[in-house]
DNA sequence: GCAACATACAAACGTTCGTTTAATAACTTG
DNA sequence: CAAGTTATTAAACGAACGTTTGTATGTTGC
């Protein structure tokens, strides 16, 4: 059975090289092609394994894309929990915050691209796995920013914060053969620190203004 | 052939009810189901219509797929144009502009769901349609808002744009079965004055802190 | 009535899908 | 070295895939 149930996303170093493979060229291919549009054939051939190298260790196609997934939100969390704590001022901490999620979402872009992707989709395997993370993620807000009194919902606040910071991940494919080599936008050095003053502005600002009605 | 290269989107109320079914039934279920993974004989039962149905009025699964990424992106640059002319302040076309945005994307939830999850992806036929699109999309913003004295880069403040507004309905899937019945941040009531103002604020606190070292 | 055309249908096409099996090779451990 | 575990392989399974074909049915204009 090897340790295909271990539950584990990123395979460890102590793992086979193949193993390593599977679970790199998965990443690579879901994440050009999407998960349902690549096949076993494929995924085995560009990884240079044989085909039934995916199932034996990671049980079916289905747990392959699970663990992919469970390792990218095992390294949201670190990032989240790892950027709320602390006794910066809310301003701050949301900026901080707001700036290393960037920095994570680049790092792990087609991991991030294939839970994003994946996200809507009504997989019954899936979706319930979906739902306890991000309601244990979510979680990791309530206490910290704004708090109970904040006249912003963390419901609002939360998907806001995370979806407005990924998505331009989504659209990065697309806007690398739409716009020029090298236009301005394109490289990511300013990202972070632009995304994060963008949010910490726009999240002051629709504090102050909150009570005149904004639900019209 | 009948009508499956008229290279429209939305069939029109002339076209019979089966072409009509076919079309309602594949944004739902694509958007529920991934473009993908929906088959034809599913897609064909669920619209109870003949499986050759399909095949008939748009050529491939594909055409459909196109269909309804046309309509989608004609209904785009219908907000666009409508938002971007007109002598206000930029200030007020901005949140005026993000507002319409998140208004039409709630009216074409599904839709939008499908054309964000088959953004990333590579397939050749679908590619270039994209990138041809969000080219022309994208070049409508440019003698408009900030110009090119603007400190903040139109191919950043584009995809900001779009993808922060749309992006929630991305997330509403999960959002729905993780956050309890009836909380706030669920309902769409409030969204569009929200999203607006927080990007409003936040653009022009970025404008002037622009200087500041924000490339580091 | 009869072309001409648009729509609808059942059946079959060849291909690819994810998964399983059984056998063997390679490595680890007592 | 024997025993047992881990890793790898070729081959095959039934099921589902997207598409095509040929034919029926209905409609329109002559």
């Amino acid at each position: 059975m090897a340790d295909m149930d271990t539950g584990l996303g990123d395979p460890g170093e102590s793992a086979p090289a193949t193993k390593q493979a599977v679970y790199e060229t998965a990443i690579r291919l879901f994440a050009r092609n999407g998960f349902a549009a690549t096949g076993m054939r494929e995924l085995s051939r560009e990884a240079g394994v044989n085909l039934a190298t995916v199932n034996y260790f990671y049980g079916s196609k289905k747990g392959l894309l699970k663990a992919i997934l469970e390792d990218y939100f095992t390294g949201l969390e670190a990032v989240l929990r790892a950027n709320l704590e602390g006794d910066d001022a809310p301003a701050e901490k949301l900026e901080r915050l707001v700036a290393a999620l960037a920095r994570y979402f680049e790092s792990v872009s087609d991991k991030l691209i294939i839970a994003l992707t994946e996200l809507p989709h009504d997989d019954p395997d899936i979706t319930e796995f979906k739902a306890a993370r991000f309601r244990q993620l979510s979680g990791l807000f309530q206490n910290v920013l704004g708090g109970p009194a904040s006249p912003i919902p963390a419901s609002f606040l939360v998907p806001a914060i995370v979806s407005m910071t990924a998505s331009r991940f989504l659209l990065l494919p697309v806007l690398r053969k739409a716009l020029p080599e090298g236009a301005p936008g394109l490289d990511f050095a300013g990202y972070p620190k632009r995304i994060a003053r963008l949010f910490v502005h726009g999240f002051s600002g629709l504090a102050e203004g909150a009570g005149d009605g904004a639900d019209g």
